[in-house]
RNA sequence: GGGAGCUUAGCUCAGCUGGUUCAGAGCAUCUGCCUUACAAGCAGAGGGUCAUCGGUUCGAACCCGGUAGCUCCCA
């Protein structure tokens, strides 16, 4: 080190630009990121892959931050860490973005081809698709990029298929027709765990029904959506409902289509609700579905998948449902068959990807069995296989896993892997219409013969692809048993939302049993949703969540790492404010300044003498610390590890610690305090690189030479030696003293520089010198003690000082003040004797809790005796 | 409609097996300070009937029950 020159000059301010830049370059040109098996114990993380339509949000923020702060720490800890990077190819999303950027260029999907329409899409995702990865490097996350996957490349693709076909083979996955939540913008079928439920503000339509061949009798129903009437099959009411139990046998006629229905009695009706009478629309409604299987009703189905009216509508065909649904009530009217129209809440389906109005519509399908498959992955959580962080998940995780429906997969679009079931096109034997599942096409029919196939057009559902995530990063399907794979899985923590629990880890949960045998992970860290000042979740359609680029620009990357995690407890929602990022970048500049004055310093070679009970003390207290960081981190809560390390480094190391070494040694220090210095920083540097790693490995660089593989990243994560409680407790009263002294100076106004000099020295707490000196108070024998003084009381002990020169003491309001206190104080006594005379308590608590009462009795009467003598000598 | 969870300082949250340190932290606020590392800073201070009502207990923020409000999940 050369720094020995008064010119050479630091920023006051510390400037997170260069530093990012830099060493995030050279973290990657030294390979800290790449990780390879060898006979170290593996960290593993794979990310929860983000959309390739994505831009960093603050979700992701909050996400990649808590899985680099782990990452490093195990890499510290001296584990083999490895974090798998990817993207996801976001079926429904991506396809949608494609379709709008061709309809641009006034190209429509339907004009084009299969390939042709792929070749775009690859096209998309080779310009757009790696923008967020990038955009997480920012972020400072430590991923071995060398291993980035993306879960439409050949080897993942091959793997779903191979899963798809192996899980037909078992009779896990079956081709149906169901009910499915439709998509009509999308243009596909939707799982259930993509339909958001809202409550909307709808009208509820009371239409009357004439009862066939009676003259002027009616039926009244109650329905939010009257274009459905054209597709009614039966009315139905309850059996017990006396209103209707006359009906029995008779038909409804349906309005405008004339169409005569059974009227049928079934106690899935509420009698109370609306009229009592239901109409049927087996096509257009699940329960209405299932009540014609019931009762063997017509199906008649009047949308076409774009939500517009069909011809089996018989009216309004190719309008939208929505424009019919006010023109037929008017139409309705005018046919004198509307009795009322209420105003009601309900509750609407909404597609997750499009927005879109789900209309529950009737469609072949495939779908995954999932009664069978999903009991080792419910087992696995409940009995602790895996762990959910915070455990409140369990309960809403065995919910599900317990009424769990079977997975509908296949989507109705072409970006995607394309389902490997072929369908015979000539037909020429009964057993020609069974798909033929295979995981390459196969050359002919089986039964026929027929080289005429067809392939099914449908592609598979995203997740289908995501759930095998943790296996097929490591081609655990395409070469089982390799090197990898038999390394890294299980994997250790997954990081993700609560949100995709069901879509996403029970699945992922599911599929490591289904092909690994095993849990793909060991713990799931859930975080909180990022949401704005007004509680509302943070979204590009709302346009309420800040760039966090911008941020990084504005804070740093450290300081917006910081923000992020300060107060984010896992599982809790963060209502996000940039505040917290400015709190992030202050606190980086708190560290930029501590090392700032410490490499000033000009050592020089003296002996240690007193000043070594303040570096015992800091060691002691960063042992103290470091202990209760490794627990936090044990259980996972790592804003109060963060918090730990902030106040450290803030409150002990530098509010303290240093300010006391300044002051007794100046800009000089013994060389030996100075190494020891420079040693504690490093160690706070140390427990801070997870959370802040451009400005610890900066600062790192900067206290010594080092070789170009000497980085912090790699550094050891420091280990918590035993402490001396004694000591610890001891410099609590040498603090407690310090703000006493400097809240009487606050008090009277006296200003820092003046020195007050204590006359009544005592033995009951040695006060070091160091404190002495930073309180700007000294000992003064033979003092005047009749004069008045300046007092407190600390633990059992009363410490006075003469008054400065020329100060004037309101003796009056000193005095009221001690009152107050003994008063205090003689209360807190009558209750502890007021317990201790108690005989009940004394015979049934515990020996050291009776104890501890003892002690406080003691501890408050030695106070109220020194406050006395205080009162006494004002007198 | 069914289920789960939450309610502690202005805000965000800790508070383990009921018992000094059990009423805390950070931020914000207020009051002094441009004290030679840092005003992105230093020093000090104020602030809570632990949602509410009742029960158990020698003792309840903590355990049990009712009520209110909020959130989430499922239908």
């Amino acid at each position: 080190m050369s720094n020995d020159s008064t010119d050479m000059e630091i920023s006051k301010i510390y400037d997170p630009t260069a530093a990012e830049e830099t060493w995030y370059k050279h973290w990657m040109e030294k390979g800290f990121f790449h990780s390879e098996p060898d006979d170290r114990e593996p960290y593993t993380i794979v990310i929860p892959p983000p959309n390739v339509t994505g831009v960093l949000h603050m979700g992701h923020v909050l996400n990649n931050t808590i899985q680099d702060v782990l990452v490093r720490r195990a890499r510290m800890k001296g584990k083999n860490t490895c974090w798998v990077p990817g993207t996801d190819h976001a079926s429904i999303a991506t396809e949608a973005k494609v379709v709008a950027l061709l309809r641009e260029q006034g190209i429509s999907k339907h004009d084009l081809t299969r390939d042709e329409f792929l070749k775009h899409a690859w096209a998309w995702k080779e310009k757009y698709g790696g923008i967020i990865l990038d955009q997480i490097k920012h972020l400072g996350c430590s991923c071995d990029w060398d291993r980035l996957r993306f879960t439409m490349d050949d080897d993942m693709s091959d793997a779903v298929i191979h899963v798809f076909a192996d899980l037909y083979k078992k009779g896990n996955i079956y081709r149906g027709v169901r009910m499915v939540n439709w998509d009509p913008k999308g243009l596909t079928a939707v799982s259930d765990e993509e339909v958001i439920h809202k409550e909307v503000d709808s009208k509820l339509y009371f239409v009357r029904y004439k009862i066939e061949g009676n003259a002027d009798e009616w039926i009244t129903v109650a329905t939010t959506r009257p274009e459905t009437i054209l597709g009614d099959t039966a009315i139905c009411v309850h059996p017990d409902d006396k209103r209707y139990a006359h009906l029995k046998g008779k038909k409804a006629i349906i309005p405008m289509v004339n169409r005569a229905v059974p009227i049928i009695f079934d106690e899935y009706v509420t009698m109370e609700f609306g009229t009592g009478a239901l109409k049927v629309t087996p096509a257009h409604d699940i329960n209405d579905y299932n009540l014609g299987i019931k009762h063997n009703l017509q199906v008649i189905d009047i949308l076409n998948p774009n939500g517009t009216l069909s011809e089996a509508a018989g009216f309004y065909t190719g309008e939208d449902r929505f424009k019919v649904r006010e023109k037929i009530a008017v139409d309705l009217e005018k046919l004198g068959q509307v009795v009322k129209v209420e105003n009601i809440k309900n509750k609407l389906g909404y597609s997750e990807r499009t927005n879109a109005v789900i209309e529950p519509k009737l469609s072949l399908q495939w779908f995954l069995k999932m009664d069978k498959v999903s009991k080792p992955a419910l087992d696995s959580v409940m009995n602790g296989t895996i762990k959910l962080i915070p455990d409140k998940f369990i309960n809403t995780y065995r919910h599900w896993m317990e009424n769990v429906h079977d997975w509908c997969i296949s989507r109705q679009l072409w970006w995607g892997q394309r389902i490997p079931a072929y369908y015979c096109v000539d037909n020429k034997t009964a057993n020609c219409k069974e798909p033929i599942v295979s995981e390459k096409a196969p050359a002919e029919c089986p039964h026929c013969k027929s080289k005429n196939l067809r392939q099914d057009e449908d592609v598979l559902d995203t997740w289908f692809s995501s759930w095998l995530w943790p296996i097929s990063v490591f081609d655990g399907f395409k070469e089982p048993g390799n090197k990898d794979i038999n390394y890294y899985y299980p994997t250790n923590d997954l990081v993700t939302a609560p949100e995709i629990l069901f879509f996403w880890v029970a699945r992922m949960i599911i599929a490591g049993y289904e092909y690994m045998g095993k849990e793909p992970f060991k713990n799931v860290y859930l975080t909180g949703i990022v949401r704005d000042k007004q509680g509302r979740k943070m979204s590009k359609s709302l346009g309420n969540s800040p760039d966090p680029l911008d941020l990084i620009k504005q804070y740093g990357a450290d300081g917006v790492r910081v923000g992020i995690l300060l107060c984010s407890p896992a599982g809790n929602d963060l209502p996000f404010d940039e505040s917290l990022c400015e709190q992030g970048r202050n606190f980086a500049n708190k560290l930029w300044n501590a090392f700032r004055l410490i490499q000033s310093w000009e050592p020089v070679d003296t002996e240690p003498g007193d000043v070594s009970i303040y570096t015992n003390w800091f060691e002691n207290k960063l042992n103290e610390q470091v202990e209760l960081i490794e627990k936090d981190f044990a259980s996972y809560r790592l804003s109060e590890a963060l918090m730990s390390a902030y106040k450290l480094t803030y409150d002990d190391f530098c509010g303290f610690y240093l300010e006391l070494i300044k002051s007794l040694c100046g800009k000089n220090p013994p060389r030996k305090v100075y190494d020891i210095t420079i040693g504690y920083l490093e160690s706070l540097l140390r427990i801070l690189h997870p959370f802040m790693p451009f400005i610890t490995e900066e600062i790192w660089h900067q206290t010594k030479e080092r070789t170009e593989k000497d980085c912090i990243i790699v550094a050891s994560y420091p280990t918590a030696k035993k402490q001396d409680a004694a000591l610890l407790a001891n410099f609590e009263l040498q603090k407690e003293y310090l703000r006493m002294v400097r809240g009487i100076r606050q008090q009277n106004n006296i200003s820092p520089k003046i020195e007050l000099s204590q006359i009544e020295p005592t033995s009951s707490i040695t006060l070091t010198s160091g404190v002495m000196k930073l309180s700007g108070t000294a000992y003064k024998a033979n003092a005047d003690k009749s004069a008045r003084t300046l007092n407190f009381v600390l633990k059992d002990t009363q410490y006075s000082f003469s008054l400065p020169e020329g100060m004037e003491l309101d003796a009056g309001q000193e005095k009221e003040k001690l009152v107050k206190e003994l008063e205090y104080h003689k209360g807190f006594l009558k209750s502890v004797a007021i317990k201790l005379s108690n005989q009940k308590f004394v015979a049934n608590a515990k020996p050291e809790i009776v104890q501890n009462e003892m002690n406080k009795k003691a501890d408050a009467e030695a106070k109220i005796a020194a406050i006395e003598k205080q009162l006494a000598s004002l007198n």
